[in-house]
RNA sequence: GCCGGCGUGGCGGAACUGGCAGACGCGCAGGACUUAAAAUCCUGUUGUAGCGAUACAGUACCGGUUCGAUUCCGGUCGCCGGCACCA
C-alpha cells in the first residue's frame, strides 16, 4: 500500500460518512439506548483549543465502541453561544453579536468536523437561536409561576469593569472572573432564583447517581449542609430574643458574649436604648466600605464594637451578657448573630483574646488558655450543669431537646448555598419575559407571545448606572400589561450564560420541537443522560443549576428522571510544552488546526488519549505527537504483511484476546493511555514475526478504530474487508483463551526474588515448591521456616 | 486554616483485590540502510560496582504491619486544585 497521506484519507472519509449518514440517531426504540454528552463549548473568537479534543475525542471512542456494540447511540453537539467576549467584541468591532455568534460557531463547526467526530449534527442547538432560547424563557415562567424566581434588592456582586451584576460564583478572590475587575457590593433589584429550595435533594440525590468521587465532595462542600440549632437569646429588659445559628448547642453553657453582623436590624430597632448609636455607625459604615476581598484578606485581625446601653441573657444559666457588632458575622449566613463561644470556637476565641472577654471552657480536654478546644470527638463535658460529664454528641442532643421542651430553641439545619443571581445588565442573552404594571406588579408575559426576541439595539455599551443597553430601546420596553392591559414595562435585564446550559442536553432529544421542549415520549427512552463528561471548573456552577432546573422540570412533570445525569467524568487539562498554562502571553499555545495539518486528525486524537491519565492535567510534547503518528505509520505500514487467514495464530491466540479485553475494558475506565499502549505492544509482535493473519489484523484495526477512525476505515477497505468498520461489530474475547497454560513466576528467599521458573498454571503446591527449590540450589542454605506458593504468581521460601 | 488529589528512571507515564517495580511512548547511545542527511529498521537504556554471569541499593522522607509494601497503617516534607471568618 502507498504511504499513509491523512490529508487525503481524512477528507474522503469524512465526506462518506456525511454521505452515508453513519451517525444518525437511530429511532428504533427497541433497542438499548446511550446517551453520550460533552460540555458544549463557548464559541470564542479564538477557535478552538487544543484542550477541546480531550474530552470530546474521549467520548467519540466510547460512542464509537458502543455503536459497534448495538447500541442506539446519541452523541451530539451544540453551542453555549450567549456571553460576554461575543458581547465586548461587538462592541468593540461594531458588528452585531449574532454574526459575531455566527462566524465563530461556523469556524468551530469545522475544526470538529476536521476532526472526524460522529456527532449527529442534525441535532445541533444554539442557545441564542429564538427557536432555543423560546424554551429557556419558558422553563423561566414556569419557575416564576412556581414563586421560585423573585425580584429582590440586594447587594450584588458588582464588577466596576464590566459593568455588570456577578454571581457569587463569578467572583474568584474579590476579583471578576472573567476580567480580573475589581467587585463591589451595590445594592439593585435582581431577579433571583430559589435554588436553596433544592438544597437537601441536590445533596441527598448524589446517592443516586455515579460521579467521581471528588466531584460529589465538590458539590456537597459547595451547598455546604450543616446541623445544629437555633437558639432565643432575651435582651435584657424587653420582651424581644435575639436568635442565633449554633452548631455547637452543647457548648451553650460557654457562652460568655454574642456578636451580631454590623447589618443586624436590631441595631435599628433598639437605637433609643443604645447609648453609643453613632460608634456603631461609623463602624457599619467602614465594613461596608471593604469588599469582600479586603474583608477576609484582614480576616485574622478582629475588629468590632461593644453594643452600649443592651445585654442579653444566657439562657440556661441566666448571666447577663454584652453584644458586639463585628464584620466576621456574615448577615447572609443564619440569623446574623451568634453565641460566642470562646473557648471552643476558634474565631470566637481571637476575638475574645483581643477585646479581654471571659473564656469558660465547657469542654474538658484541651488548654483553653492556649487555644480553642475545638475537638467534638474526644471532650466531656464540665461546667454545663445538667450536661456536666457527657460526651459532645450526646450533649447536643440532650440540650436541644431541653431547648425544645423550653420553646427557646430548636433544631435547624443551615446552608451555605445562596439563591442565584440571575440577572445581567447585558445585551447578549435572553430576555426575561415579564412585564412590571404599576398596578399588577411583575406579571409573566403569555406562553403564546415566546419567544421574546432580543430587540435589535445601536449600542451594546452598558450604562453607567448599571442598567442593561436593552433599557435605551423604549419602544421596546413600553408594552401593555398581560393582566390588565394598562401600560407596563419590559424587564430590560437578561439572563445569565448558565440559562441556556442549564437544559441543552433535553433539546438535543428532540431539538426541531416546536410544541414542546421535547417529546415525552422521547425523553422517556434517552433519558437520563448516560456519560456526561465535563470540566472540573463545571462542578460547582453548571452542574449544580443544570441539576436544579432538572430537579424542577422533575416537579413538573416535563421530565421523568430525578437527575439528569447518571455518571459524571472529569478530563484534566493540558498545559504547555512547559508544564504552564497554555496563554498566548506565556506563547506556549498549541493551534490544533497546526498539528492535524502536520500529522493528521487521527493522530491528534491519538496523541491526546495517550497523553496521560484522562482526569489528570497533562503537558504537551510535540515529540509525542510524533511518537503517536510513528505508531499509526507502523499499523499502516502492517497492511502489507497481512495473510489470508482469517482466523488468528495459534502462537499469538492468548495475546489477542487478552488484547481485545484490555482494551474494552481500558476504554470503559477511560484509561486511554494503556488501552493504546496495549495495541503498540500487539503491533510489535506483529512485526517481531514479520506477518499478521488477516483475522487479527482486522481485530486491531476494530480496536483501534474508535481512536483513529479514518485511518482504520482506510485500511478496512484496503484489505477488502466487507462494508464499513463503522458498521462491524465490536471484537468479542473469549476469558478462557485470555490465560496462559504454562507461566513463568518469580521464586523469592524471603520475599527477594532470586529467580524465575516457568510451570504450568494448575501445578500443585508442591510440585511448585519442589521446582522453586531446584532453581534457587545452592542458595538455600539455611533452615527453611515457611514455603509460600500464590498460584500463577509467586514462590517464597523463608528461611532463617 | 479546612477539604480533595498527587509525589515512581533523563522525560510523559505503567503496575489487577499486597506478589518479578519501571509496561507503552519520548529522549539518548550504538549499529544497519544512504555518497551524506532525514525518514525507517535493529540493539541497548533506574543507579552503583564488575568484561561478565551477578551483587547491592532503589517508588519524596522517617517508622510500623506482613513471608512479601509503589500498594495498607502512623508521622514528616513538598507540589497541585477547590473552598475560605459559613458560627
Amino acid at each position: 500500500m502507498e504511504t499513509y497521506n491523512p490529508k487525503v484519507v481524512e477528507k474522503k472519509w469524512q465526506g462518506i460518512w456525511e454521505t452515508e449518514e453513519a451517525f444518525k440517531v437511530g429511532t428504533d426504540f427497541s433497542k438499548p439506548k446511550f446517551y453520550a454528552l460533552v460540555e458544549f463549548p463557548y464559541p470564542s473568537g479564538q477557535g478552538l483549543h487544543v484542550g477541546h479534543p480531550r474530552p470530546y475525542t474521549a467520548l467519540d471512542i466510547i460512542s464509537r465502541k458502543r455503536r459497534l456494540q448495538g447500541y442506539n447511540v446519541l452523541f451530539p453537539m451544540g453551542w453555549d453561544a450567549f456571553g460576554l467576549p461575543t458581547e465586548n467584541y461587538a462592541m468593540k468591532n461594531h458588528i452585531h453579536p449574532k454574526i459575531v455568534t455566527k462566524n465563530n460557531v461556523g469556524r468551530f463547526k469545522q475544526q470538529l468536523q476536521d476532526l472526524g467526530y460522529s456527532f449527529d449534527w442534525d441535532r445541533e442547538v444554539n442557545t441564542t437561536d429564538p427557536n432555543y432560547y423560546k424554551w429557556t424563557q419558558w422553563i423561566f415562567l414556569k419557575l416564576f409561576k412556581k414563586g421560585l424566581a423573585y425580584k429582590s434588592e440586594m447587594p450584588i456582586n458588582w464588577c466596576t469593569s464590566c459593568k455588570v451584576g456577578l454571581a457569587n460564583e463569578e467572583v474568584v478572590n474579590g476579583k471578576c472572573e472573567r476580567c480580573g475587575g475589581e467587585v463591589v457590593h451595590k445594592v439593585k433589584s435582581q431577579w433571583m432564583l430559589k435554588i436553596t429550595e433544592y438544597a437537601d435533594r441536590l445533596i441527598d440525590d448524589l446517592d443516586l447517581v455515579d460521579y467521581f468521587d471528588r466531584i460529589k465532595v465538590s458539590q456537597k462542600n459547595w451547598i455546604g449542609r450543616s446541623h445544629g440549632a437555633e437558639v432565643d437569646f432575651v435582651i435584657g429588659g424587653t420582651k424581644d430574643s435575639l436568635t442565633v445559628y449554633t452548631t455547637r448547642p452543647d457548648t451553650l453553657f460557654g457562652a460568655t458574649y454574642m456578636v451580631v453582623s454590623p447589618e443586624h436590624p436590631m441595631i435599628e430597632k433598639y437605637k433609643d436604648q443604645i447609648t453609643n448609636y453613632d460608634e456603631l455607625m461609623a463602624y457599619r459604615e467602614e465594613a461596608a466600605k471593604k469588599s469582600d476581598f479586603e474583608r477576609t484578606e484582614l480576616a485574622k485581625d478582629k475588629t468590632g464594637v461593644e453594643i452600649k446601653g443592651l445585654k442579653a441573657i444566657n439562657p440556661v444559666n441566666d448571666k447577663e451578657i454584652p453584644i458586639w457588632i463585628s464584620d466576621y458575622v456574615l448577615m447572609s449566613y443564619g440569623t446574623g448573630a451568634i453565641m460566642a463561644v470562646p473557648a471552643h470556637d476558634t474565631r470566637d476565641w481571637e476575638f475574645a483574646k483581643k477585646f479581654d472577654l471571659p473564656i469558660i471552657e465547657v469542654v474538658a480536654g484541651g488548654n483553653v488558655e492556649e487555644e480553642a478546644f475545638t475537638d467534638v470527638a474526644t471532650g466531656k463535658l464540665v461546667n454545663s450543669g445538667f450536661l456536666d460529664g457527657l460526651e459532645v454528641a450526646e450533649a447536643k442532643e440532650k440540650i436541644t431537646e431541653f431547648l425544645t421542651e423550653k420553646g427557646i430553641g430548636h433544631k435547624k439545619t443551615n446552608f451555605k448555598l445562596r439563591d442565584w443571581v440571575f440577572s445581567r445588565q447585558r445585551y447578549w442573552g435572553e430576555p426575561i419575559p415579564i412585564v412590571k404594571c404599576d398596578k399588577c406588579g411583575y406579571v409573566p408575559i403569555d406562553e403564546s407571545e415566546l419567544p421574546l426576541q432580543l430587540p435589535d439595539v445601536e449600542s451594546y455599551e452598558p450604562t453607567d448606572n448599571g442598567e442593561s443597553p436593552l433599557a435605551k430601546m423604549t419602544d421596546w420596553v413600553n408594552t401593555t400589561c398581560p393582566c390588565c392591559g394598562g401600560p407596563a414595562k419590559r424587564e430590560t435585564d437578561t439572563m445569565p450564560q448558565w440559562a441556556g446550559s442549564s437544559w441543552y442536553f433535553l433539546r438535543y432529544i428532540d431539538p426541531h420541537n416546536e410544541e414542546a421542549l421535547a417529546d415525552p415520549e422521547k425523553l422517556k427512552y434517552w433519558l437520563p443522560v448516560d456519560w456526561y463528561n465535563g470540566g472540573m471548573e463545571h462542578t460547582t456552577l453548571h452542574l449544580l443549576y443544570s441539576r436544579f432546573w432538572h430537579k424542577f422540570l422533575y416537579d413538573e412533570g416535563v421530565v421523568p428522571t430525578k437527575e439528569p445525569y447518571s455518571k459524571r467524568t472529569s478530563h484534566g487539562m493540558i498545559l504547555g510544552e512547559n508544564g504552564e498554562k497554555m496563554s498566548k502571553s506565556r506563547g506556549n499555545v498549541i493551534n490544533p488546526d497546526d498539528i492535524v495539518g502536520e500529522f493528521g486528525a487521527d493522530t491528534l486524537r491519538t496523541y491526546e488519549m495517550f497523553i496521560g491519565a484522562f482526569e489528570l492535567s497533562a503537558s504537551w510534547s510535540q515529540e509525542g505527537v510524533r511518537g503517536c503518528r510513528r505508531f499509526l505509520d507502523r499499523v499502516w505500514k502492517l497492511s502489507d504483511l497481512v495473510t489470508d487467514e482469517e482466523d488468528y495464530s495459534k502462537d499469538l491466540e492468548v495475546t489477542m484476546h487478552q488484547t481485545i479485553k484490555k482494551v474494552s475494558e481500558d476504554f470503559e475506565a477511560m484509561k486511554f493511555n494503556t488501552a493504546i499502549a496495549a495495541m503498540m505492544s500487539l503491533v510489535n509482535d506483529f512485526n517481531k514475526k514479520g506477518s499478521v493473519t488477516k483475522g487479527e489484523y482486522k481485530t486491531l484495526l476494530q480496536l483501534l478504530n474508535p481512536v483513529a477512525p479514518h485511518m482504520t476505515e482506510e485500511l478496512w477497505e484496503g484489505i477488502g474487508c466487507e462494508g464499513r468498520i463503522y458498521q462491524s461489530t465490536w471484537p468479542e474475547y473469549d476469558e478462557k483463551k485470555t490465560i496462559e497454560d504454562t507461566v513463568e513466576i518469580a521464586v523469592q528467599i524471603n520475599g527477594k526474588t532470586k529467580a524465575t521458573i516457568t510451570i504450568d498454571r494448575n501445578i500443585a503446591k508442591e510440585d511448585a515448591i519442589v521446582k522453586a527449590k531446584e532453581a534457587l540450589g545452592s542458595k538455600l542454605d539455611k533452615t527453611i521456616v515457611k514455603e509460600i506458593y500464590v498460584p500463577g504468581r509467586i514462590v517464597n521460601i523463608v528461611q532463617k
